[in-house]
DNA sequence: GTCTTTGCAAATGATTTGCAATATA
DNA sequence: TATATTGCAAATCATTTGCAAAGAC
């Protein structure tokens, strides 16, 4: 799953882009964090390890062109940074921001979006609106926090 | 609807804060704009006109408090600017955060939400994750745009 | 060798903050 | 008068950008 390092040095070429190391490293960042959201600078801190001389900015630059290729996502939490996630390929792209954000510990996880479609169709035939994408933020406490919250309450 | 000002007043001295011209003027923009998302330099602008002596600054700390006071929403684009709409204060609050936003005009509406309801009940039910609030933006083309589209592939 | 990309440092731009002056209660 | 608030200017901080050096092809 996620993206291997052969289909995006494909990409790169077929766009008349490079293969640089610095490319290939934040992918590859992405990739083995695929439920992190990491921001720029945490993603700066991961690849720093193993090449040192990168630059932040570098980080910038190919975190915009993999958002570009669609290679990842973008998720605001609305918190000071924009957070980026690798694409699940499997799917058509361009279709799964939608994310159960807990208020206490901070989690963020995805959820199955088959209700999404019918809420997407039910808007259309009221609105007229044609949906072609959406960001969908649920907010409330996950499984964990409420049973750790009942167990706090039992002692 | 929206609040008036001796609402506002109220809750202003019932908090021990000052109700001072810059803050009525400041809600006075905003409840007069009911659906437009206002960012901070916009309502600076409005409220110049009549009030040239304010300053940005209190337009942001205004604004801070008109959300802790849940009487304004916070609306994120994602185009570099937070915007601020109204509460609607007929409803309970902190539950009614979902726009259209039209790829092409930009235009920004609400959606009615009972869709929403059973999304959230059925996320709960089978993540376990309880859901208190949402932000939901659905991106797509408004009825508008789409009839000039269709208007123009016939000329 | 050409054209792209990088790293660095400086710039940007929305928002926040310190502080003395001012307004509210 | 005492406390909260304002206006201004400076600070903050994530992100972007200019540019010369380095790298990819």
């Amino acid at each position: 799953m996620a993206i291997d390092r052969e289909r995006f040095q494909k990409i790169l070429k077929e766009k008349g882009l490079k293969v640089t190391s610095q490319r290939m490293v934040v992918l590859k960042a992405l990739a083995r964090n695929p439920e992190k959201h990491l921001t720029a600078e945490e993603i700066y801190e991961i690849v720093k390890v193993d090449n040192p001389e990168i630059g932040l900015a570098t980080v910038y630059r190919t975190v915009q062109l993999l958002l570009e290729l669609e290679l990842i996502e973008r998720i605001n939490l609305d918190d000071g940074y924009v957070r980026y996630e690798i694409g699940d390929m499997e799917e058509e792209p361009h279709h799964r921001h939608h994310h159960l954000i807990c208020l206490k510990c901070g989690s963020v996880s995805a959820f199955q979006d088959d209700m999404l479609e019918s809420l997407e169709n039910s808007v259309m035939s009221s609105t007229g609106f044609q949906v072609t994408d959406h960001e969908v933020k649920l907010y409330g406490y996950c499984a964990d926090c409420l049973r750790k919250e009942k167990q706090e309450a039992r002692n």
